[in-house]
DNA sequence: CTATTTGCAAATAATTTGCAGCTGG
DNA sequence: CCAGCTGCAAATTATTTGCAAATAG
């Protein structure tokens, strides 16, 4: 439950954390703060956008969401927290998540096998930069 | 030499051009505009900050150069255009170019074999992240 | 010559900040 | 109650734009 993951990062479980919280984890989208800004407005019309930039510097630095690296336009949010690689669509300017157990193996393993001197590696990610073929389909890996 | 190259890619050979893509191809540190006016200006004081970003954009656009992802802060600009991975400094915010034929290969094998559906992959890039552990040492991998 | 490019200053977009009032524990 | 959060408006940072003057080919 959001309200509980707030309260185990140390952070006061307000109404705008949990909203906003709550919606990153829904979103499949990866969203910038504008966009949840957007989302939330309607329902919750006291919120404002600079709450919502701060809540994410929150979450961000209580290890709650990630940022995700972007070419240009406004920093988006991941609530995907474990290492992952994200599939970076030019068309459609989607941010998908991918998985795969056995391509995460594969580059640790090569990387346990190399001996890399003065550098601590705190992560690795995949990002594939490509165009759906089909905007209005999705993605399938087999 | 760099004139040359700005004619190849159908460009005017200005004399700003040239020395802000020869920055780019010298520097080691994939400089934001920023650092690339602030590199240039005392030699070349009539530069100004907007050139540098148009020229990069007209850079990017006809593929002499690439953006390169980043977390916050300004964008920065690679000259080396093929297929490469960066290591990312979380504390001296270095952006360094990791280069493993092996590593390439490992992946593009990888992604050979899925069966990706929708999706016409133009790059694929690992960002390694990490942090030095001498800040003044270089990063060696063997 | 003349189509492009450059420099400047002003505009916009994204994000941050200062501070007074509100609220969760 | 009260430390920490939120909302607002104003500030800052990164980038873009409009237009007149400069320049490469």
């Amino acid at each position: 439950m959001v309200k509980e993951k707030l309260v185990d990062a140390g952070l006061k479980a307000t109404h705008q954390r949990i909203v906003i919280l709550d919606m990153i984890i829904c979103s499949k989208n990866h969203p910038s703060a504008e966009a949840i800004f957007d989302a939330l407005k309607d329902h919750y019309p006291s919120l404002s956008l600079a709450t919502v930039y701060s809540t994410l510097e929150t979450f961000v630095n209580n290890k709650l969401i990630n940022k995700v690296l972007v070419k240009d336009g406004a920093m988006r949010y991941d609530a995907h927290t474990d290492s992952h690689n994200h599939i970076y669509c030019t068309n459609t300017n989607e941010i998908i998540d991918f998985e795969d157990h056995e391509l995460q193996q594969l580059i640790t393993d090569f990387f346990l096998k190399k001996n890399i001197e003065n550098l601590d590696i705190k992560d690795i990610t995949l990002h594939i930069q490509g165009e759906k073929i089909n905007k209005r389909k999705q993605i399938k890996i087999n």
